[in-house]
DNA sequence: CGCGGGTTTGATGATGCTCAAGCCCGGTGG
DNA sequence: CCACCGGGCTTGAGCATCATCAAACCCGCG
């Protein structure tokens, strides 16, 4: 098919923007039988409270949220994903424990699964492994400046971080979602967005 | 020297308690070339903000905070360290661009420091690149929750989420820097104590 | 004894939440 | 083509949580 054909081409290409060793022919024939061209319709589910993780998705196009539910039923968004980043509940899929989070598509999503076991086989090519080391790095930094904001800074000076460091999630989801990301209520980020604007 | 001797072998047995892959006689005798014994006083920097941060320090024993101070002198705890962690600016580290943070020591404290250069002949040992891995793993899951705590949660259940995850904490760091690193006031987190103690 | 770091307590005020109502706008069906 | 519906956004009033500032207290240590 044209369309998983140029989904497995999208990985390539981020792969090869990522990471210095060369792809081989073998290394993308190989790319194309592990990870599984999947369509996500909108507010469909990749993961479930409860369930045990079995895939890291690789979004191709479109856009996806990871949050958990409280006992009142409200969604806290603990992550939001779009072109080009993967997803996954790490904790889950590494210990093989249920999973505490939902993930599912805002928008409609291609993404491109890649199952446990296979991992270990993606892992073994060399563009990737050195990838993956600077993948967990930046990971781990963006977390950091993350937790930095949420303990340090007002509501206010965290929608100014955002807007400067992800300024494409504005575009491409709804405020109250925006508002969940960042710890606060949609009241609260309107007024905030409000006052903002004349000054 | 005898202190310098049992500092190695700290770092060897906790390499052994968290990875499979075993440590041999020339591993050993690597590590001990590779990480220098540092004894930091109480208060004393390992990292300054503005500077690049060129080591990774092994904490034997001791106490260690991560922290920025804003515009204001007032400092913000990111992290706190123990025996057995890795105290480091990933950011600064990996990018070597100048640090925001200040790491010292809280307690007298006794490290080994791996030099940047180093962690590459490090990496090449087959028990600790898998270590590596593994750590990445749990401390990325750490840093999750912590970010899901504090968008979501209140002071109080905060506060609960840390007795029951880190209680050493408690017993090891005052409770103005407990606080800190809950993102709240010294006062809020007296008073949460005081009514959560009658109850 | 007195100093200093840490903790507590109280009064006051800012920040952000809750609840409720109304608005805006694109989509659907009569 | 219009009426209505629903999701998202805004606005307001009242309230809870937490910060700030100031003062007092506690206690180990020189």
């Amino acid at each position: 098919m044209n369309g998983n054909q140029s989904m497995h081409e999208a990985l390539v290409k981020y792969i090869r923007s990522q990471s210095t060793p060369p792809l081989t022919e073998n290394d993308i024939d190989l790319l194309k039988t592990i990870f599984v061209p999947k369509k996500l319709r909108k507010r469909q589910y990749f993961l479930q409270e409860g369930e045990v993780s079995r895939y890291v998705a690789f979004i191709v196009k479109g856009a996806m949220r990871q949050y958990s539910v409280d006992d009142k039923g409200a969604e806290h968004i603990i992550q939001l994903f779009l072109e080009n980043w993967w997803a996954d509940d790490r904790e889950s899929l590494a210990k093989g424990t249920p999973s505490i989070y939902y993930i599912d598509a805002w928008e409609e999503t291609d993404a491109l699964l890649l199952s446990k076991k296979d991992f270990e086989v993606f892992l073994n090519i060399p563009a990737v492994s050195k990838m993956l080391v600077k993948m967990d790095e930046q990971h781990a930094v963006a977390l950091h400046k993350r937790i930095h904001d949420a303990i340090g800074l007002s509501a206010e000076q965290r929608y100014d971080n955002l807007i400067k460091t992800y300024p494409e999630f504005l575009q491409r989801f709804p405020q109250h979602i925006i508002a969940s990301y960042l710890g606060i209520t949609k009241e609260t980020l309107s007024r905030i967005r409000h006052q903002s604007a004349n000054k």
